[in-house]
DNA sequence: TCAAATATTTTGAACTTCAAACAATGGTAT
DNA sequence: ATACCATTGTTTGAAGTTCAAAATATTTGA
């Protein structure tokens, strides 16, 4: 049982830090002239039901007014477009321009990838204790 | 496998943005006035094995120059003091004051009760194959 | 209608990081 | 020794991210 914990909580503090920067550096090699934080914003974006300002900033836990600052460089740089709700004027609702779907499916053939390798180079079980467990660990952290 | 791969993708995507926030969160809530990045610095310097400021910002990934900034405010707030070492005088060692110390003992007790918390609600199994994959994909990001 | 609630933007500040320029020390080859 | 290059750090200027608080616009409900 201690070995466990020394795992998880190494996973936690370490393996994460790296995966950013292993991230953005995929991005760069990419051609994706995006920060990690703007393609974060863009993935909400398309996986949000109704792209309000609101939604989005929830989905990715920062707040509307910082979500605003990041859409302006996104509208600048024609990666998004803004347009009124008509049935409710207050909202503001986020489109993605073709650029930012490229810009998204290259991210995810990224993940696609270095998940392939993970597999490949160390020989995972496709072992019902270890898909159970993690699926557990993702679940409790959304929840937390 | 298919199964797998979505679990491992998820816990990449999302719950790593959710674990800094409650690391931070964490932090706030401890009377710790110091930033996760601040502690990351402290926890590399009592990590690493010569604290000099190539070898810190080279266990943390930043640029020394980062870390020049970091370490003035640490040096400001009195975490930290810095010496030349005699025997190589371009050098600067790092050294952590008691209330470094402290901080970084209350951020693992924070640490250690987050994964009891996952043990003890989600009934992880004190399973080899879990144990195993997981300190598996560890090392993998580790010599990415 | 008018006040309260909701949705978003603006503004000012703090923090993190980088790249490039600069300074000092150490090592090496002639 | 001297000259030069490499190594180690610091400074500086700029960009990016985020927040809180104030301001603006719209909707809803009494």
């Amino acid at each position: 049982m201690e070995e466990a914990r020394e795992v998880i909580n190494e996973l936690l503090v370490e393996i994460f830090h790296r995966i950013l920067a292993i991230e953005n550096e995929g991005l760069r090699q990419q051609g994706v002239s995006l920060s990690m934080s703007e393609v974060h914003v863009l993935e909400a974006i398309s996986l949000v039901e109704e792209p309000s300002m609101t939604n989005i900033a929830q989905k990715i836990g920062i707040t509307v007014g910082s979500l605003t600052t990041a859409i302006n460089t996104l509208y600048q740089k024609k990666y998004v477009t803004r347009k009124y709700d008509p049935s409710d004027r207050r909202k503001v609702l986020i489109a993605l321009e073709p650029i930012a779907l490229e810009a998204l499916q290259k991210h995810d053939d990224f993940h696609q990838r270095m998940i392939d390798a993970i597999f490949e180079d160390l020989h995972l079980a496709e072992d019902e204790v270890l898909i159970q467990s993690l699926k557990k660990v993702s679940g409790y952290f959304k929840k937390w």
